[in-house]
DNA sequence: CGGACTTTGTGACCGCGAGAACAAACTCGC
DNA sequence: GCGAGTTTGTTCTCGCGGTCACAAAGTCCG
């Protein structure tokens, strides 16, 4: 899913034995964070593999090799400690500091966004709307004022902003992208249905709702044709044993 | 991602040679639809492999073999037509028809997700907008009005409906799913940041936008580590040569 | 203090998917 | 009609990721 490119020196294999997360894992991690975090809510302490896998919805044995990149921070015999793992997720991923984040395109979608309250509370602060068309100018979007796209590279200068959304339609989403990257952004979560081209060095996340839903009617359409040959077959319920 | 249950018969096997698309080929068709649906719009009647691969942000080989699993559909030393490609694959989909779609939960996300036009021109039919709160009922978002929670089976039934949408805070997202599979709803596309527990046969996808911006954040953290490296060792540029 | 029990961390195995390379098949020009 | 050129479809190989199973390590109770 990620555009990844990379490391800068293409050829020199970069083997350091420093950290390797494989990008799986780090897609599960936030699910862990977040499990663990509704866990400390309830005040629970301590917590098995088996009890934040299931929490999680994946098998104990990923779950724990999972926790295991990051190091040994469990115990034998008795499980994780809630706070302990959940600072130790948060610094791993990169969120025990707020980044601030920047929304292009304050349509439909970018005001959704904007009024989310689930970024902030999640290591994410949004510190500007921008919008390209006139009449969006000025207006006052969840406490933030909207601003003029061409503030872009001074909004992303001042405010130290690596992590940029676009919003925009297709069409113009990669313009968008270019400029953000040459802003000095280099990390994308992309809403347009639309292939970004970014240099190297930049990641870019998408988000495609059309495309969900298109994998739910692929499965659907299939559900329906087996439900079809199971008719015509008749019943192949587990009668066997 | 999806957590699709084995088949009905969990141990039957079900090797029907009649067609299985591995799930990541499954995810791709649909970019390579929207390609070619561009490429149609601005009538380009054919087209090559590696000029789909390259508009659609992957191998062309990839696609290739993509494209191999739903038959023989190329002309060798030729390329694609672009019309009777697009149909195949949306026939493979299933989108060839409209597939109705309910959502339910119309605040901030649900809004913005009922005036989306982009599903519409998709393969999809918002046909029901449904609510809980008092103060929604009667409401009219994008032409449809919103609809209490309690007539979701009636709905359901009504327009068969197979797809959901779920976007409740991620504490009501559970028994709304429950609702909807008790309805005979079997595919959820889920934006709660919740892990849902359904029942086998039914599918969920999850689209889970804090989950996006960490990993971001993720590799942004190891990138800044990564060039406060460099600093230290001086530059690491391909000199090697 | 020791043994039984619990749970982590990891080694081994397997299957899917990505990519490279190539043979087969088709078109087009002569 | 035939050869050169082009592009598809497929085979092969390799690496990542998921799962099982077990040894290591710690706790707790008698
Ligand atoms: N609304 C949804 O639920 C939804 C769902 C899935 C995907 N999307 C995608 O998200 C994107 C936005 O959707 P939307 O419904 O909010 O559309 P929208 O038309 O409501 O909003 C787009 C906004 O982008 C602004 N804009 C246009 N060009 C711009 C530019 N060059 N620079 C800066 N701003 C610019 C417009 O002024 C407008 O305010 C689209 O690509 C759409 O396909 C939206
Ligand atoms: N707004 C966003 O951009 C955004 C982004 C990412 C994720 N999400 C997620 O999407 C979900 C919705 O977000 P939102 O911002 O639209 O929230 P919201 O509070 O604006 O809207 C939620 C709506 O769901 C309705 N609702 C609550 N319980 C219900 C129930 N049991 N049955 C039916 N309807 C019910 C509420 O009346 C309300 O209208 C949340 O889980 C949120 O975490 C939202």
């Amino acid at each position: 899913m990620t555009a990844r490119s990379t490391n800068t020196g293409e050829g020199s294999g970069a083997q350091d034995p420093h950290r390797d997360i494989p990008e799986a894992t780090v897609a599960r991690l936030p699910v862990y964070l977040r499990v663990l975090t509704s866990l400390a809510e309830r005040n629970i302490a301590s917590c098995s593999s088996e009890e934040l896998a299931a929490a999680a919805g994946v098998n104990s044995a990923k779950l724990r090799k999972d926790l295991s990149y990051l190091g040994s921070y469990g115990t034998r015999g008795v499980g994780y400690d809630v706070d302990y793992l959940s600072y130790q997720i948060a610094r791993e991923i990169g969120v025990t500091h707020d980044w601030p984040v920047i929304i292009v395109g304050i349509g439909n979608l970018g005001q959704a966004l904007a009024n989310f309250s689930g970024f902030s509370s999640r290591g994410f602060r949004t510190v500007a709307l921008l919008d390209a068309a006139e009449q969006m100018q000025g207006r006052t979007v969840a406490g933030l004022e909207v601003r003029p796209f061409a503030d872009l590279a001074e909004i992303v200068a001042a405010e130290q902003v690596s992590i940029g959304v676009i919003s925009v339609p297709a069409t113009a989403a990669q313009d968008v992208a270019d400029a953000m990257v040459e802003a000095g952004i280099s990390s994308i979560l992309n809403f347009a249905p639309a292939v970004l081209n970014v240099p190297p060095g930049v990641d870019v996340r998408k988000v495609d709702l059309s495309i969900e839903l298109q994998i739910l009617a692929y499965h659907e359409s299939r559900k329906a044709a087996e439900a079809d040959e199971t008719v015509d077959n008749g019943s192949e319920e587990g009668i066997t044993a």
